[in-house]
DNA sequence: CTCTATATGTCATACTCTGACGCTATTAGT
DNA sequence: ACTAATAGCGTCAGAGTATGACATATAGAG
């Protein structure tokens, strides 16, 4: 195999975070961030699908981490504990990576198309949560309406962890589960 | 005040809605848009942010409808309840609007640009639910997992709608929350 | 009828993204 | 070590999105 490109694709993201901080995501060409990393305009679009797709590098990693932790619990485990423990098994994924995802949950909170593109991202996780709960025989109806909430659930807790991390993000989690389960069950 | 601009915005929706079920959303330029409503390309940026925006009308008065309705649930009514209580309130817009976003929901379906601001709109009502839950007093460490939690909820009974009408909304609003309410019944 | 506010047209332009073609460098095979 | 294949990259062209600036036309108020 020939030249490989994974430097190239490492520079471009270092520079596109280096100039989003400086002049944010809107004001920042492809054109800038390509002459930045030494490369050119059509080389961006080889390494990315768009100029949004290189903030969101590591969701397949999640999504694989995930579909492969759900499969790991224990059969007869109910939908929303298999997810939550599911979801515990990222969390030395998420604490490994804090210090680098920082910057890009910041800058994603303040840019609405990047908004955008995290939900879409977040929706692609929850079909592949309900895709997982299926394959362990959890019924059709109600396996995307798990997958959903369970996602929601653990939304909370992470952006909570973001916020004041000196809460271990495995109680956050823990705490989040909790709240759900009260909070439905004043439903009739 | 001069001329309304009222009849040239509904023909440029009118114009999209063929366009884009003859060629699909990609396919369609804005300049197709215009031109078949009689109207130059700018014209249809003075009256839409952006070419998803046109697909989008109705959430506004969905999200005053939903705030109006939460606030008018009786005090001391638990968060989901309320939740449930309202979206039973937004039933017979739905009902209403059935056959006019039936197309627009197919071609979101089909369409990844649009799903993303479809989620992005959604996000805003969940965000406006938030709010609405702690004008009411809901704590506010509770009220973002509340509303989204219920969101979804919901979303999942309007899909099971679209695909069978059969069953009223108003069913699959409760048995949506039903369900909610057994699996959260699972957590510890 | 005149004035004014608002909608629209016109023109220019920056930016995003894609296709086509050719060049170059790296690697595998001999 | 030499060659050939291949993946990465540059260059060019072009369509489409979206916005600003300025001019024009039209409907309603006085």
């Amino acid at each position: 195999m020939p030249r490989s490109g994974e430097a190239v694709r490492r520079r471009l993201q270092q520079a596109a975070l280096e100039l989003f901080a400086e002049h944010g995501f809107e004001q920042t060409p492809v054109e800038a961030i390509a002459s930045r990393a030494g490369v050119t305009e059509r080389t961006f679009y080889r390494h990315f699908a768009d100029k949004r797709e290189m903030l969101f590098d590591g969701e397949t990693e999640l999504r694989d981490l995930l579909v492969q932790a759900v499969a790991a619990v224990p059969h007869g485990t109910k939908p929303l504990p298999t997810l939550r423990a599911a979801f515990h098994e990222t969390v030395p994924l998420f604490e490994r990576n804090r210090p680098f995802t920082e910057p890009g949950v910041r800058l994603i909170a303040e840019t609405p198309a990047l908004q955008e593109r995290s939900l879409a991202k977040r929706a692609l996780l929850v079909n592949a949560l309900t895709d997982a709960l299926q394959a362990r025989g959890v019924d059709a109806r109600i396996a995307p309406l798990c997958a959903q909430v369970a996602m929601d659930t653990f939304a909370v807790a992470t952006r909570r962890w973001m916020q004041e991390p000196s809460v271990p993000l495995h109680d956050q989690v823990d705490q989040a589960f909790r709240e759900l389960r009260l909070a439905a069950a004043a439903l009739k």
